[in-house]
DNA sequence: ACCCGGGATATTGTCGACAAAGTGAGTGTA
DNA sequence: TACACTCACTTTGTCGACAATATCCCGGGT
């Protein structure tokens, strides 16, 4: 249930390489593997009980979207989660997903912008009830719908099978506050008042200052 | 030498992996395998004179810039050249690239900024001597250097590794216009004018009416 | 004539073995 | 002692063979 959220509804791991790649990278988003780790194609293909091909296609993957980084010759690591990388990831997340919430704005139907305030709603009744599993789950689904309201099929790519574990990553080794939840309640509402009011401009604008203030949270513990 | 446009001074190919990669790519990108064609592993594999595991690397590769959509247990195919498909990739790289322009004109040192405004005047010169291979090289040197400039290590990976293979795809398949090289020449002036002015706002706004015109000129090939 | 099912064929997915490159310890020399 | 070289070992890169899945053709039934 919770694997549920980490994989997203596009990718159904269909062979033994995909379903090695996924487990790979949640263990690396979670921490199993820790930031720096060194991957040893022969240690991880032991491990997952497959051959080494399998192995050196999930870190290839890895490498597609930066959550490792490797050398010809040398090998794999694990990315480190510095104050820099934090810093750049966001600067680009900062960008599509506000280009995101601007096409959403103009693409998605109103069927979906309706589907989008009742999420909203339920997650208020959670909120209220205090169940912070808000956080991610909810979080999720909502920059998820989002994006998929964007309709434009490179920058779906671009997040969910790029840059969105790599986020995932910093926000789960790091952890997350307590206070920042019912704050971004209230912008999540207001984007989605943007967006059910076709005004692209401000969904935008609203969205980069979400993100924004989600990385100032992340930051204030990674400076320690 | 005109390998060297097509592969940046980043990816120095060191195993036959990579070779091949590259190859298919640019074997792609400049239409020697046509657009839509279904690619077989067993078929590339006698072609290129590499066994199917480098194949099958360079394909995901490939799938991973999307320049090929690949199926499990069904095979991968070169992705087809559409109108949408050219507005949601334009629609990325504009606000990309914009992103670059702005953090280039907050980033460069003034030496680079320097030698970005010698390498405009250069190719003043050949524009006006009338070599206009200004449209392929030229072009591309001056994004090259603007998109390094913004020093996010994300955001190149982005733009090299990512959408401007593709980009490129569909700028030498359909062919690009005549006058448009000299109105090109001038907005690239104005965008190094405000960088040099570290005017971050403009240069971002000046690349972004600059891609954006140039999206406009091949749409009108694409629609015929 | 049309539709359905089954088997032959071709293609992709997975594996273990071999080749090549990098790494590090140990030795000999200045 | 410090440096450089060699050689053994570890790790990655490449390959061909086998397994699993999809595709296509053909025959039988309604």
């Amino acid at each position: 249930m919770m694997n549920f959220r980490m994989t997203f509804a596009s990718e159904q791991p269909v062979t033994a390489a995909d379903k090695t790649f996924i487990q790979l990278r949640t263990d690396i988003v979670e921490g199993v593997i820790q930031a720096g780790t060194k991957l040893s194609e022969t240690e991880l293909s032991t491990k997952y009980a497959v051959s080494r091909a399998i192995i050196r296609e999930a870190i290839n993957r890895l490498a597609s979207c930066r959550i490792v980084e490797r050398k010809a010759n040398i090998g794999a690591r694990v990315v480190a989660l510095t104050p820099e990388g934090l810093d750049q990831l966001y600067q680009v997340r900062e960008s599509l997903e506000g280009m995101a919430a601007r096409l959403a704005a103009q693409n998605m139907t109103d069927q979906e912008i309706a589907d989008l305030n009742s999420l909203l709603s339920s997650h208020f009744d959670e909120v209220k009830t205090g169940e912070s599993y808000y956080q991610e789950a909810g979080d999720v689904d909502f920059h998820y719908r989002i994006i998929l309201g964007s309709k434009n099929s490179h920058l779906i790519s671009l997040l969910f099978d790029g840059i969105y574990h790599l986020v995932r990553m910093y926000r789960v080794q790091l952890g997350m506050a307590g206070p920042r939840v019912t704050t971004a309640f209230d912008e999540h509402k207001h984007i989605v008042q943007a967006i059910s009011n076709r005004d692209a401009e401000l969904a935008e604008m609203l969205m980069r200052r979400h993100i924004w203030y989600s990385k100032s949270n992340i930051e204030r513990k990674l400076v320690n």
